[in-house]
DNA sequence: CTGAAAGCGCTTACAG
DNA sequence: CTGAAAGCGCTTACAG
């Protein structure tokens, strides 16, 4: 293949003056510029990404790492932080933690992403001590979503997940329920983290300022996925009475719950209301009522904020200032928190709605 | 950071041994070994990939384009590819085109993919003859999944739709449907491509096989997506006496078929049937029956038939021998297809069976 | 089994 | 605005 030799040689000027043009810096004249252009056309030629990144110390590169591709949530998040990171220039690495503990230590606490990428974009990703001392270590720019994976320094994007389940378990009480159950993640699952914290934490507090003590056997843990929703459910039918409705921590769960509900012959939302959180593409199909969060934005601007500071590979800026989060006292940003919605389907219902 | 000349000045050895050390060449006596790997893991050294590269000539990393990540199928395929991929020592770069023409050219067209990976997975991608030109020019191994993206020489993994869609109608057809509507993606979506054809045909086929002429006015274009199958069964309710079953071409169209079916009114399986292709993670929530792919296993199979020539970067041969698909006259090999099955359940009945 | 040295293909001060 | 030269940090023949 054609090396910058080979344009420099073509265009008569130095490799330094090729480099320089192709990179769009300022400091070449325009006839320069063209002729280099025109040159590199010619032969077809592409830059060495391995041998720019060596000289130059900067990859180009980001590394997304994600519970597990196949969630809707994850899925979301990736498509737009794709978009975004190509748009700029940059290219995407993807982690794929599987739930595999192995996988996310020789990802996260070898030094394997040293000198591959210049940011990570760690989302949902259950952090140890040891992870963020292998972090920190790194020493390289980053940025969370979700709630759960603080570190240091680092931005974070994410939805207030206590009002969020609040608001879920407060609609429920505003249809006339008392009696709600509740299905959501197991704190032994790698996944679910303290998003499942958060979301009881809100549910528990909506029913406390109703005036209603959160009954234990309500609450059912389980896996943060369809398959969760529905053994949690399950496990639910088999205490004895069935709760009028159920908050379940993820439309995944809640999916899996109304699942588990038809299972046993009980009807949504005449005998069991059901309402989960995320705004899944496939809730409408199935009539499930939601929290919906912005998870694509969440993506977008998680992307743009961990750009910002190493600069868009490009040479364009970004298209307006993202608004750069406030510093805390100790130099973390503040998260920035986006707004969820309540939408209403036919999946929940007054009790006893027949 | 620590580079390979402080591990080999620690460890009393030139720097190309501490490079086949860490290799595991075995060029190298147990003892020096040891000794390197000691050296290099008490100063926490991590090979620089930039550098590595540049010298080595291989870049571990493979490109994988899909479609749209936030899809069933595609996530489904690279959470797959991903697992095998990394467990080979390969990075992943992911590219979403997102239906973006001009995203599929910058990746495809340009020689973008030229020094940056070592094989690129092309999932359900289009391809227009100025991309198989430029992929030709790449030189470079790949690999594609699903039927439609045929490049010369690279092997490929898929299903057979048209067989798969033959058994979807056949299944209406044997439940005694005979007013059978088909619903499926536009053949100007850059998503569906020939897929969407194949399956097509599959349902003529068996529609004829039955005796019956297929009838233009029953079979609805739209996108590959929920919100396709909601248009064209929307479209198709509106073209008069409805069906009493649907063939979607795909479980996510399905969906949106069932959700169309219920905002008009119509019971299913009582009064209109509907069977879709896939075996989405939803499918069983639903009570969708549908034709079963193993999309985690093309995944897989896909990244191990792309890694095999490339030989794993691990040292650690693959667990058992791949079958090395045989090659046709012109050296591309033949096709692997792999099975699907009919899940029967609650989304299809007999015509009538009120 | 091991080492000295060249070379991978760029980018970046530095000098002009 | 442009070029000569050093250097990025490895790997790979080559020689021993």
């Amino acid at each position: 293949m054609t090396r910058i030799d080979d344009v420099a040689r073509l265009a008569g000027v130095s490799t330094a003056t090729v480099s320089r043009a192709l990179r769009g810096l300022p400091t070449v004249s325009a006839a320069t510029r063209l002729r280099v252009l025109a040159a590199a056309e010619q032969l077809e030629y592409a830059v060495s990404p391995s041998a720019s990144r060596l000289a130059g110390g900067r990859t180009g590169t980001v590394a997304v790492v994600v519970p597990r591709i196949t969630r809707w949530f994850f899925a979301t998040v990736v498509e737009a932080a794709e978009e975004f990171l190509h748009g700029a220039g940059y290219d995407l690495l993807l982690y794929n933690l599987g739930g595999r503990e192995q996988v996310r230590q020789r990802v996260l606490r070898t030094a394997n992403l040293h000198k591959r990428v210049d940011g990570i974009m760690l989302v949902a990703t259950p952090l140890r001590p040891a992870d963020l001392t292998a972090l920190a270590r790194l020493d390289l720019p980053g940025i969370t979503i979700s709630s759960g994976s603080h570190v240091p320094g680092w931005p974070c994007v994410r939805i207030d997940d206590v009002a969020a389940a609040r608001a879920a378990t407060r609609h429920l009480l505003d249809l006339g329920h008392r009696r709600i159950a509740h299905v959501s993640g197991d704190p032994e699952d790698e996944l679910a983290f303290t998003t499942h914290l958060d979301r009881r934490r809100g549910y528990r507090e909506a029913l406390r300022a109703a005036g209603i003590t959160p009954d234990p056997s309500l609450d059912v843990e389980s896996q943060f996925s369809i398959c969760g929703g529905t053994r949690a459910t399950a496990e639910l039918l088999a205490r004895g009475e069935p709760p009028t409705a159920i908050f379940a921590a993820c439309d995944e769960m809640a999916m899996g719950a109304i699942s588990a509900l038809r299972d046993a012959g009980l009807r949504v939302p005449q005998d069991v209301s059901v309402i989960g959180v995320d705004g899944h593409d496939l809730a409408g199909v199935l009539g499930l009522s939601t929290i919906a969060q912005p998870a694509a934005e969440q993506g977008r601007l998680a992307a743009r904020l961990l750009l910002d500071p190493l600069g868009g590979c490009g040479g364009e800026p970004f298209p307006g200032p993202a608004q750069p989060p406030r510093a805390d006292g100790d130099g973390t940003p503040r998260p920035v928190i986006l707004p969820t919605r309540l939408v209403v389907r036919e999946s929940t219902a007054p009790p006893g709605a027949h």
